[in-house]
DNA sequence: CAATAATCGGAGAAAATTTCTCCGGTTTTC
DNA sequence: GAAAACCGGAGAAATTTTCTCCGATTATTG
């Protein structure tokens, strides 16, 4: 017998498909993406989205805590394994590019939609700067960051790049947004970064060539 | 007498500030923003915005062609007044930023539009993208600019972080992007800044406080 | 393995949004 | 100061989005 509340697997298991996709959609096209276009991503029938979530509301309100939750997590983790806060640091900022943990975090402070400005959402967003703080506190006194680099400064670069482009070719947009993502953290350092990472430059005509092939993925009309 | 097809002083006047007015809603809003919402922005008649152009494609292919010959004068320009090739990369960069020569230049090679593939676009991309080339070429050989750098690198970066955050208040997503965009900068260099500026850090608490004060601009209801 | 209960998917009506025209009033030009 | 050109915005038509309903499907229990 499942105690009330709890949800079949397949019901659970659809709850965080719908989650998950809602987060890039929502990352991508802004927090009015239509509630049709997040099921059909998700491969999910349009009831069974309204069932989990009466309205779009509900549906960000659950993607915003779960991403903070994400996060915090990630920031948590880095904190203890990593000897040095720089590499906490770095580890953080790529890991929210690769968890596509978005830009939610700076929407959630606006009057984009009222749910962004409850109180359990400026607490989770409040517990992760000063995570971050203490990070980036860290890094300052090991020399490794510059000092007029803030918390702010890294969840701001982190809320512009992670978006990437989404009107260019999926895989083509995941590149310029790491290797931005690169350029950031080696911004940010005091030093010129110890090991420059030998990645090839995107020359113009790297970019043309790859301009110039499929756009992005658009559904099936 | 006018020649046929020169407006008058008024429509010139209306057209232009329209074009402006679209470049920065399609550049938050992507190619999708709404005719309406861009007239209202540019505060101006739905009539007189459909008098100019008969339907999206048309406005989109004016901003876009638009925006590439500024942002070509741009290049040139910088190219032409600095000394340093370092100086004038950066100037175009930070001109993308303030004139918001937006993320249009990847949208063009994007399907997201039919009229984006015009050959037309194309070609004042693969102009812009060369003179670009020109100027990072010239940095490199200068020894002020990463190796692995090139101006599809510039070019993106310049698109992921000019958008801004329109669901932030207006002055706090233009601060954040400018922070950004000083940060992929300094990344760009070689050496450590000559003049890392000494702007204060943003920290989290900047960053909490100024999330709780009002929302992005938002029009009239 | 069957019976049962919960969930799924998507067609489609209702609501909301967007497009785009039309015309009375205003501004520019000669 | 008259004529031609342009402006603005109300609102009908078209499109898009929301959200419900129910037959089909899938998980769970004994």
């Amino acid at each position: 017998m499942r105690a009330p509340g709890d949800l079949r697997a397949d019901a659970r298991r659809n709850r965080e498909l719908i989650i998950q996709t809602a987060r890039t959609v929502f990352a991508e096209q802004g927090p009015s993406a239509t509630m049709d276009e997040i099921a059909r991503h998700a491969q999910v029938g349009a009831g069974t989205l309204y069932r989990h979530f009466p309205d779009r509301d509900a549906l960000f309100h659950a993607v915003l805590t779960d991403a903070l939750e994400r996060m915090i997590a990630l920031a948590e983790t880095t904190r203890k394994q990593e000897g040095l806060a720089w590499d906490a640091l770095s580890r953080f900022v790529e890991g929210c590019a690769g968890l596509r943990l978005d830009l939610l975090i700076s929407v959630a402070g606006s009057q984009a939609t009222q749910v962004a400005t409850t109180p359990e959402i400026g607490e989770g967003r409040a517990r992760l700067l000063k995570i971050l703080d203490q990070i980036v506190s860290a890094a300052h006194d090991e020399g490794t960051l510059r000092h007029d680099v803030g918390a702010g400064d890294v969840m701001g670069a982190v809320s512009l790049l992670i978006r990437g482009l989404p009107t260019l070719p999926t895989d083509l947009s995941a590149e310029l947004k790491n290797r931005a993502l690169r350029l950031v953290l080696a911004g940010m350092r005091t030093d010129p970064a110890p090991i420059p990472p030998p990645v090839p430059a995107m020359t113009a005509n790297d970019l043309i060539r790859r301009l110039s092939t499929t756009g992005p993925a658009k559904p099936a009309t």
